[in-house]
DNA sequence: TGAGGCTACGCAAACGATTGCACTTTGGTC
DNA sequence: GACCAAAGTGCAATCGTTTGCGTAGCCTCA
């Protein structure tokens, strides 16, 4: 036979060979099985062992340094212990620190997490989806659900444990922040300066987020009395040149917008350049408000008025939702409070009140 | 026993059970160490099985929709094929887009990653990176490394396999920019434009990326016979508040500075937002320059000139290079050449040219 | 024609952890 | 004092893959 045994067993770790069970119970004069069942994560099965057998192998296996083999575990488990994460791009602070939420839930439950890039692409959320599930993790969290195509609805046939996060999409149990009313926040606080004509930078269609948020606001503007028209609603990318185009455009109207809602930050900050060049004033002639406050709306050079979503939470409860639903319990949606904060992108640098 | 094998094997499959190398045997009529050697990655095994054979299985598989089961293979090889990566934070988009990087070059060579935050916490790194470790990753890849605490060297003393990006730490294999050449650029180009007193926004000192472009930085206007007091070089944080902080200082001293380098464009937004603060213009009053050319550099109301580094390069560089050291190849460190964009944060709105 | 070599494959033993069942021991009850 | 239940532990099979060795068959060359 080889001797594969005799050399390391990790490649991280080709020092020393790692503990194993057999070590451990050689050492305790026991079973093999009864030092599993001593460190077994299920406390129904840890109770199974006598007290003082079991303070007796837990004091060997903390000084001997063991740390059980996710290979041996999974492979007699079929459970790997590992959630895949599916994100746009990681350099989307956004979803960054969303991911951020996943991973320390995940992390606190005992699970690791792997995270892919997917770009928004539906062939390449294909790839990495397969990639993640030939991995064999035990779920999925879905950062990049688009409405447009049917990967999540193939996923849910195969009986993946799914949960889908910041994005939603019918049927699916999600976690996301309640968009609608976050776009009903942005409408609020322009119609209570006193805007009357104001433009919405809309996102793209196949996510649920620019949806939502363009309809909540434009459903508030709609019981003001004030129905935005449909040429002041425009698609655009969700990022700087994405906000800067779409700008470009709404300023050419007549009577131009007082105001613009940008569905996201970036798309925002792309509006405030838009205007800039323009020649006019972001918080005096044109006001901007973004979604989901990220750390560097308030520092911009004329701060970002944006509606708060609580991201770290919302990737925080997802990866709950997810673990919840391996262990049995049935997955629900949540959709998390968002809150508006004002500043001078909307209130220029004078105190707020009407702007005729 | 057991009836175990009759459930579903993985939870995330849970719908059918996935195929392994004995369903694929029995329907080609052959032993299952043949459909392991037709179906090897490693091209000397799989040579010794026939051609004929070998084509038969290969089609099998694809269309039985085979993936091999990575526990097994773990279990049996003592390599997971799983890379760990340590970030101070992934919300830093430097570092998110370094691990892009890594993880498209890791994919490529059929390695996963698993990343993990360490908020550039020492007591964190090491709960972290034993958490990977603990995970049997076959390797490391450090982006937080500190020159003031060894968690470096222990790993490196349990011969653990890992490569430093972003930060080198001397006698470990590394791939960074060069840094001192970064520096350098930023001071020849200040010097071209006649700024004669300037001043350093450093960074943190156990980050080698900020001593290192400093020290360029100072060695470039040393040799111009113009050195910069230790007054005017001041550590700080690497973000926002950080080199507002930092700037809030500077702008106090007399005669005040031209110019001020900070040794990453976060830094440097803060610096921007502090100069904008003192009733200052930047580009006209102030020349700034900051470090890492991340993209919202050039979309700032005063475009931010800055130091270019390929950070999706250093990343794919650096699991290249980690994948070579698994594969017994002897790892080098490399610097990475910057590049400096000039914009009218330095520029001002005007064409370039001494300033008095 | 027979020895030697090579090719292609089979055999079986691992890797480390988990768990249904069987067994022993202990303690309690009638 | 006999019987039973419960608690604690051991036994052994099993998850899927890999790989050193053994061997059957074929070809080559003397």
């Amino acid at each position: 036979m080889d001797r594969q045994g005799a050399r390391a067993k990790t490649g991280a770790q080709s020092g020393r060979a790692p503990v194993t069970l057999a070590q451990i119970a050689r050492q305790a004069g026991v079973h093999v099985s009864t030092v599993s069942r001593a460190l077994s994560l299920d406390d129904d099965v840890r109770d199974g062992v006598a007290a003082e057998t079991a303070t007796l192998i837990r004091g060997l296996a903390e000084e001997l340094g063991y740390q059980r083999d996710p290979a041996g575990a999974a492979l007699r488990t079929g459970r790997s212990r590992m959630l895949g994460v599916l994100v746009p791009r990681l350099t989307d602070i956004v979803l960054a620190t969303i991911y951020e939420g996943i991973d320390a839930a995940a992390s606190a439950a005992g699970y690791h997490t792997v995270v892919a890039n997917t770009g928004d692409d539906p062939e390449m959320q294909q790839r990495r989806a397969h990639a993640l599930l030939a991995r064999r993790v035990d779920g999925l969290v879905l950062g990049d659900a688009r409405s447009d195509c049917d990967l999540v609805a193939e996923l849910a046939r195969q009986q993946i444990p799914l949960v889908l996060v910041s994005r939603r999409l019918p049927g699916r149990v999600s976690v996301t922040t309640d968009d609608t009313l976050g776009g009903r926040l942005a409408a609020e606080h322009l119609l209570g300066l006193g805007h009357r004509r104001v433009a919405v930078v809309a996102g793209e269609p196949y996510a649920s987020t620019g949806v939502e948020r363009t309809q909540g606001f434009l459903d508030a503007f709609a019981e003001a009395g004030l129905p935005v028209p449909k040429s002041h609603v425009i698609g655009s990318a969700f990022d700087v040149p994405g906000g800067r185009a779409a700008t470009d455009h709404l300023l050419g109207l007549r009577p131009r917008p007082t105001a613009v809602f940008a569905v996201n930050d970036f798309a925002a900050i792309g509006v405030m350049a838009a205007v800039r060049d323009a020649g006019l004033t972001v918080g005096q002639d044109v006001a901007v408000v973004g979604y989901n406050d990220v750390p560097l709306a308030a520092a911009l050079p004329v701060p970002l008025t944006s509606v708060r979503s609580p991201m770290y939470r919302m990737g925080e409860v997802a990866a709950t939702t997810l673990v919840n639903m391996l262990n049995g319990k049935p997955g629900r949606s949540r959709r998390l409070r968002p809150a508006l904060m004002a500043r001078a992108s909307t209130l220029g640098d004078t105190p707020p009140g009407p702007v005729p």
